[in-house]
DNA sequence: CGATTAGATGAAAATGATTATCAGTACCGT
DNA sequence: ACGGTACTGATAATCATTTTCATCTAATCG
């Protein structure tokens, strides 16, 4: 590679300062007010870039809001895990996987005809904070 | 009510006609094809109206499409219930309720400090035609 | 009946997120 | 220095969805 991203670390740095699902435009705000870089916040274009790259990656967990923004968050764990997350302020918990769940999944695929059958897990509810 | 809303039956029976989950444009693409309609096939706006209505209604299901559209289906049955779809062509089966699946649910409530817990459990693979 | 009026509709514009383009720049190995 | 490659930012393009607004429709009222 002859050239190495230069925002990858500052991106990094936003998403873990909170368990959230962010979207692109939080980010760059989050850049703009900690003026953490030092040549000056990276374009709204790289950021999409970044973040694009390293959910490819695997570094990064994406989920479609309902509202239809993409958003990202730090990947924790590289094996399959859920998430419960926050339904007002958007704080998320892994959970990790559940034998029940891949038991389901494997009996429902036994009945269906369907092949190569995935599945999706996800979690909302109102965490301690926001009660 | 002073007006009742002319396209509602249209739009459902074209949903009806196929177990996939549809998108506005391809509701209007074959209404536009079938000539089902007396006075001619409706607006793009006005099947965005109705679909969201129904949807608010319950009548209809939503996801999102990866690509971020939403997609419309006519829900089977008001109990909760899950979605086996294929990822090629869109065919959707519908699965009952499983009571793992909740017993994981209510687990996860009682393990995690978060209130009013709710899930999502959606399933992809390839349908039967497809492979 | 004719006027009133709440909804419904269609065309067009506005919005908003994401992607594509393209020119300029930094880095690397030669 | 040179050539190639990847990264960046500004801008334009795309695409789904919503909003706006003028017009139409049909039920209701006097
Ligand atoms: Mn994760
Ligand atoms: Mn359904
Ligand atoms: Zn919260
Ligand atoms: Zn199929």
């Amino acid at each position: 590679m002859v050239n190495t991203p230069k925002y990858d670390e500052a991106v990094l740095q936003v998403l873990d300062r909170s368990s959230r699902f962010r979207s692109c435009r939080e980010i760059l705000r989050d850049l703009d007010r900690s003026h953490s870089c030092a040549t000056g916040p990276p374009s709204l274009s790289t950021i999409y870039r970044t973040v694009h790259r390293m959910s490819q990656e695997g570094v990064l967990d994406t989920i479609q809001s309902p509202e239809g923004e993409r958003l990202y968050r730090r990947c924790g764990t590289p094996v399959r895990h859920y998430h419960l997350f926050c339904r007002v302020c958007g704080e998320v918990e892994e959970i990790a996987q559940v034998a029940e769940i891949a038991a389901v999944v494997e009996k429902i695929r036994c009945l269906s005809d369907f092949a190569q059958v995935d599945h999706t897990f996800e979690l909302t509810g109102v965490c301690p904070r926001c009660l």
